[in-house]
DNA sequence: GTCTATAAAAAGATAGAC
DNA sequence: GTCTATCTTTTTATAGAC
């Protein structure tokens, strides 16, 4: 593999691992085995390596995210989605990035992560159209607000569960989404709809 | 105001804005006044004011948390919780620590924040035990699960808005939370048990 | 308790030969 | 494109006078 490649790669795993400030450029020599004139001659600043890795986690990521746009029964899409097994412990390679001063304050740094969860919205909020269509979730539910809600019980599972060093509060959580959303699936307005029919 | 307490106030907010790792003793000296003879007086590590700093930050947000504890209507309770105004770009104060991996890897540095999610959980778990007790939420919605879930909800809001800049995702997630909630609370559960006397 | 001076180490790059 | 050497600034303290 070329070194440039190399550097990306690395520095992708420690973004993840530890975030851009606490990140040091002997970390990536150190790990890449690339040499310093190499790394600044591919990267002009550790600012401009950050990015590549960053698009890079962020292309990585959003093919997970894709699956919610398959076919077949919305709200299984959902529930699998939900429960697909994770590394808790990790945290989000993306979602990490906002708690990094100088990755929020740079809006260059920031737009990355900021797509990808715009574009996971899009995804999101098409397949619970989906299924309230289906009639598989009540219909006086607004999509576009119960898609953060579901964004949020993820991204804040990885912090319950990193502050506890266990992964069960990440697994509780979106269990505990999934049962709302059962829940929420008996639908009492579309029982009012067919009654008014 | 006398010198060590201003140390550990100012670390405060340095650690809520900057977190740990991107919190320089400049920064500290700079921002509080104190010298950095008073500082090694006081402190002798970074490590040591972060503890004191971290502890002082808990402690400031358990009295919130305990109005899940008040009286009166237990969804009422949950739904102000969720609502309550905040500033969403700012994030946690607490949970925000997680991210920072000197914090996540040091067992005394995140003791304080794990001590904190846990006595949240009881706060949660109780309230909703609460609202299933008055007939106000299904009966086969698992509490412990369910807190995990609606702290989730709040911690990730705060990522999403600080992705978009912009508290509206934030909003967005605690309110969808509680449309589910609502939705949940026409209990199909308990009608079954009700035709069953 | 506070102040100023000093300093070892790391962060974040630059220079220039090959 | 890679390598080694050099360099400035910042971090994270320590020392010792007042």
């Amino acid at each position: 593999m070329d070194s440039r490649e190399l550097l990306v790669e690395t520095m992708s795993d420690l973004l993840w691992e530890r975030g851009y400030a606490d990140t040091s450029p002997r970390d990536i020599r150190e790990r890449s085995g690339v040499g310093q004139g190499s790394m600044y001659h591919h990267f002009p600043s550790k600012r401009d390596l950050a990015l590549a890795a960053l698009e890079r986690n962020v292309a990585a990521l959003l093919p997970a995210v894709s699956d919610l746009d398959g076919r077949g029964d919305p709200l299984a899409r959902i529930e699998a989605y939900l429960t697909r097994p994770r590394d808790a412990l990790k945290g989000c390679k993306v979602g990490r990035m906002t708690q990094d001063p100088q990755v929020r304050e740079d809006p260059v740094l920031l737009a990355p992560v900021a797509r990808a969860f715009a574009q996971a919205h899009v995804s999101w909020v098409r397949v619970l159209r989906e299924a309230i269509a289906a009639g598989k979730l009540r219909d006086d539910l607004a999509p576009e607000r119960l898609a953060h809600t579901l964004m949020a019980v993820l991204q804040g599972g990885y912090v319950l569960a990193i502050a506890q060093q266990d992964s069960a509060p990440f697994e509780d959580a979106c269990a505990g989404a999934v049962d709302l959303l059962r829940a929420a699936a008996t639908s009492t307005s579309n029982l009012k709809n067919d009654r008014r029919k």
